[in-house]
DNA sequence: AGATGTTGTTAAGAAAGAGTAAAGAATATT
DNA sequence: AATATTCTTTACTCTTTCTTAACAACATCT
């Protein structure tokens, strides 16, 4: 089976969260349900769902705060399912980087059409800055195959492995900082340390770098962060 | 008077087209009022709007044909504007390429608050990645990517050199002191000598000066502090 | 010119940072 | 449940960077 996209569903109320799941899966979405404020932050980290369904009656924390997290370090749309028909709330939630607000009780079709518009908006500026092939050197890669090949001869790398590889190749020849790095794939709650970093460079240059002490795709920069070759 | 951004207000209802345009002033927003669909096509190109509220109901044409007729030409933000609040209404005009869908009656801050979001969003898309740049004679330093070039040729700088070039450049033509670039780098409890400015120095002129004693692009003022060229 | 203070250069040890291997946890797969 | 894969942590080595010190070069002043 292979879904359209996969959505978060961050909603404490099990009928209702079954509910949207089941719709969700009518309609080809992977639908992955978590029930608190808490799980929801760290499963956007873990799951990279494409879009986000979040309540706002959560029972462990506030879900403006929730949303307020999540736009620390993410861009990924939000569409607030809410029971709160109050005009500031919309208005808050909004102001805090909702992408949408859907009030509850909503029909099935209307919530599918706002995700829809929802993913189409992103799936528009998604394009629009970035291309769905990079090449440097020996190196190709393709977002949409999630392939990498090194002189032809496909790579394999690990989920972690790829998004450190797709994030430096994005920006090549930018220097993103270990923070960056870090809160990128680790989500809000994230190592202190740039250890588990040092790790994942280290294989990911075993796999890649013909001589990993003297790497031709991936540099360092001591102090600060790391850089992907940007062939000029 | 500066506005945010324009707004093009599509709806036949006088009442409500004026008090749409009346809110939005309030907001500092550019209004353009008009009463038909076939206005509204020839003012979008006309006008160049920055998002458009779009009423459904409109006397010559149906509002979702508009809508259509935008989307062939142009990815500007829409957000409908409706007093039909059936279910299939709003799942149309989402999947016809409305950014968002709003019901009247509805309130002011909740329809600025949207208008913000799709806003925001679009923005988003369109923020081109315009690094700042500073050039002088044969080198260039991409504050963004933490990349300096000379005649071309990457050149590797440690984190307290780039800082200190960073700090001249951008400063350009500007004498900076030895107690001020001391404090900027090693903060308030930082070496009362400036031996360890000097040797930063040197090693930052071995690294971008073809002939560190006759140097081209940082200056000494005797006594008082360096200062990078600025090509003026 | 010589004295004096300031700046530039070099080298070496100390400190900090990065890379690697390997083992135990945690996940996913069969 | 067993196995394989991936993730995380630990301990260690190696490299780079920072800092200090000694000295050379230069400018300024008398």
């Amino acid at each position: 089976m292979h879904y359209k996209s996969s959505v978060l569903i961050i909603e404490d109320e099990p009928v209702i969260c079954d509910f949207i799941a089941a719709s969700l899966a009518a309609n080809s979405y992977k639908a992955i349900k978590c029930a608190t404020g808490k799980d929801g932050l760290s499963m956007i980290a873990s799951h990279c769902p494409d879009i986000i369904l979040l309540d706002l009656g959560l029972p462990d924390m506030d879900g403006l705060q929730v949303l307020k997290e999540i736009r620390t370090w993410s861009g990924i749309p939000v569409i607030v399912v809410s029971a709160r028909t109050q005009e500031h709330e919309k208005v808050q939630a909004l102001d805090f980087g909702a992408d949408d607000y859907i009030t509850k009780p909503f029909g099935t079709s209307e919530l599918m059409a706002r995700i829809r518009a929802a993913l189409r908006r992103n799936a528009k500026s998604a394009s629009s800055n970035s291309s769905n092939f990079f090449q440097v050197r020996d190196m190709v890669i393709d977002f949409e195959k999630r392939s990498i090949l090194l002189e032809g001869n496909k790579v394999h790398l690990t989920q972690n492995e790829y998004k450190l590889v797709s994030l430096l190749a994005k920006n090549a020849g930018k220097v993103l900082t270990y923070e960056y790095l870090i809160t990128q794939i680790w989500g809000p709650n994230s190592p202190t340390s740039n250890q588990i970093l040092r790790v994942n460079m280290a294989n990911i240059r075993r796999k890649i770098e013909s001589n990993p002490a003297d790497p031709k795709y991936i540099f360092t920069e001591i102090g600060v962060g790391y850089y992907m070759a940007d062939d000029r």
